[in-house]
RNA sequence: GGUAUCGUGGCCGAGUGGCUAGGCAGUGGUCUGCAACACCAUCUACAGCGGUUCGAAUCCGCUCGAUACCUCCA
């Protein structure tokens, strides 16, 4: 079975094709740079590096394109400050260092849960450019209209020609009702218009000059302009959370129509939120927890810290587009069952084969491929691996058997499916430049002889002096073993 | 009010018109000098009410409940 997507715009699953043979253009949204990463910043950013990993793994030639919001949108749409420059004069901080702080600590976060770093990461500021081009081409189109320094895309008029609100499923006339009518919204036609480019007032401090005289750019305009610039006019796969399905999508799609009159994507993707006592976790609502406070558990709602891995397990336990609550127990679940996998990679990278198999991991493998296939369905395929886990152990214990294309076949379902695609980083402890392993085979072998003399206060000692050192003993029939506790 | 999604066992979380999800926790075993690990067995389930069907937790309708979006948010 080949790769199906769930595509938002169609509400169905599709089978994947892309628009080019062999290349595949793929824009997520970015982190908008003026506050700590959170869990919520971390799902899209697995999910689709899931996707980006699996296309590679398909051979296709992927370039994914994942932004950085470095111009502050405004709080409301005519009303408000602009984020980045407000948390700038709070910290008393160029809006520039704040861009850079909050971008160098989110691609730390990132990076830890082993995200692959994207092909392109453009910047809004970068290109200003570009968006005032893209308005030029909607005004010439006669989509939108110039009131006072700023630039708005006439919806109403634009729904004549194509359909408006396919991708939210909404019509026009339940959009206009529930919205809301501000005061200072006078210069708009119509309230369900939107700024694609605005006058700055006197103390915006993010200002450039453009036809209109000096504004800044519309909250939709970047990633219009930039996934155009970098996929062309009309690409594969477009990503983000669900809460940007509108307006923000939505208004994309209008850009993209208005501007060069055809859609701009074939594929739209979303991740679902990630809640906390059932509530969406945002900066909004102030319920949310920094990824460093996650790895550190320095947050008083954490009972401890989490591995990034862990997280990563987490997130990719659940399915993409369905909710994910975080709670610690959940989480702690999740970091035992990731160790239980972890260990038995560790286990299979040191069986013996046997003579003749009594299971098949070819089997296994094809049953992997039909979970990623089915949507990117990662708990089924971790249930998956986890069958896997068991053989492995009963292998260890001798209770199964594989031969050694068999063993080879297996190591390489563990390597593809949970290194390269759910990209879970797994320490190699061979990697140890002393070799650890020398010295602790000494010591394992030191407190067999013990054993063997009945020497067991001995034996228990080297135990529990290895155990304060975060290194547990597992002892088994005939030998023994070692792991890093976490 | 509009739009969309969802309601699964102690917890997390898949899936599906008839066949074991999986993880964590619990219980009983095997293994072990003890323990841990591992393995085996086992226990709780599909919000409620109707309907379609040989058969529904899975499809349809209604009720109740939850969440998201409609204002920047991943």
């Amino acid at each position: 079975m080949p790769l199906q997507l769930y595509n938002t715009l169609t509400r169905k699953k599709e089978l994947f094709k892309p628009i080019n043979k062999n290349h595949v253009g793929m824009y997520v949204c970015g982190p908008t740079v003026y506050g700590d990463p959170h869990l919520g910043h971390a799902r899209p950013a697995i999910t689709f590096d899931l996707l980006f990993r699996y296309l590679k793994h398909l051979k296709y030639n992927v370039r994914y394109v994942r932004n950085i919001t470095d111009a502050g949108h405004l709080e409301n749409d005519t009303e408000g400050e602009d984020k980045i420059a407000k948390k700038a004069r709070i910290e008393k901080l160029e809006p520039m260092e704040i861009v850079q702080l909050y971008t160098l600590r989110y691609h730390e976060s990132i990076n830890m849960l082993n995200c692959l770093p994207p092909s392109i990461e453009p910047r809004a500021t970068g290109h200003i450019i570009e968006q005032i081009e893209m308005v030029k081409k909607i005004l010439k189109n006669k989509l939108a209209y110039e009131v006072n320094g700023s630039v708005y895309l006439d919806v109403a008029k634009y729904n004549k020609k194509y359909a408006y609100g396919q991708l939210s499923g909404r019509n026009l006339d339940d959009t206009m009702e529930g919205t809301r009518v501000l005061d200072r919204q006078v210069e708009k036609n119509n309230p369900i218009d939107f700024a694609i480019w605005k006058k700055a007032n006197p103390e915006h401090i993010m200002r450039w000059p453009s036809p209109w005289g000096e504004g800044f750019p519309g909250w939709h305009m970047e990633c219009s302009a930039m996934s155009e610039k970098y996929l062309g006019e009309s690409f594969d796969i477009h990503g983000g959370g669900m809460d940007l399905v509108f307006p923000h999508h939505e208004a994309e799609i209008t850009q993209s129509n208005a501007a060069n009159n055809c859609p701009p994507v074939k594929y739209w993707i979303h991740n679902n939120m990630i809640t906390i006592n059932g509530q969406k976790m945002g900066k909004s609502l102030n319920n949310f927890i920094n990824l460093k406070e996650f790895f550190t558990g320095s947050h008083k709602k954490l009972e401890k810290a989490y591995n990034p891995m862990t997280i990563r397990f987490f997130i990719l336990q659940a399915h993409y587009r369905s909710p994910l609550d975080f709670s610690n127990n959940a989480l702690q679940a999740a970091e035992k069952g990731f160790v239980k996998l972890i260990n038995a990679i560790s286990v299979l990278n040191n069986l013996p084969s046997n003579k003749s198999s009594t299971y098949n991991a070819t089997k296994l493998e094809k049953k992997c491929y039909d979970a990623i296939n089915d949507d990117l369905n990662t708990p089924i395929l971790i249930a998956h691996l986890f069958e896997g886990v068991r053989i492995v152990n009963l292998i260890k214990d001798g209770k199964e058997k594989l031969d050694s294309k068999g063993l080879k076949k297996m190591k390489n379902i563990f390597k593809l499916f949970a290194n390269e695609i759910l990209g879970f980083s797994i320490k190699d402890k061979k990697e140890d430049p002393v070799s650890f392993d020398g010295i602790m085979q000494i010591i394992i072998d030191l407190r067999k002889k013990a054993k063997t003399e009945k020497d067991w206060s001995l034996a228990d000692l080297i135990r529990d002096k290895l155990g304060k050192l975060n290194i547990k003993i597992k002892d088994g029939p005939n030998s023994s073993s070692w792991e890093i506790k976490d």
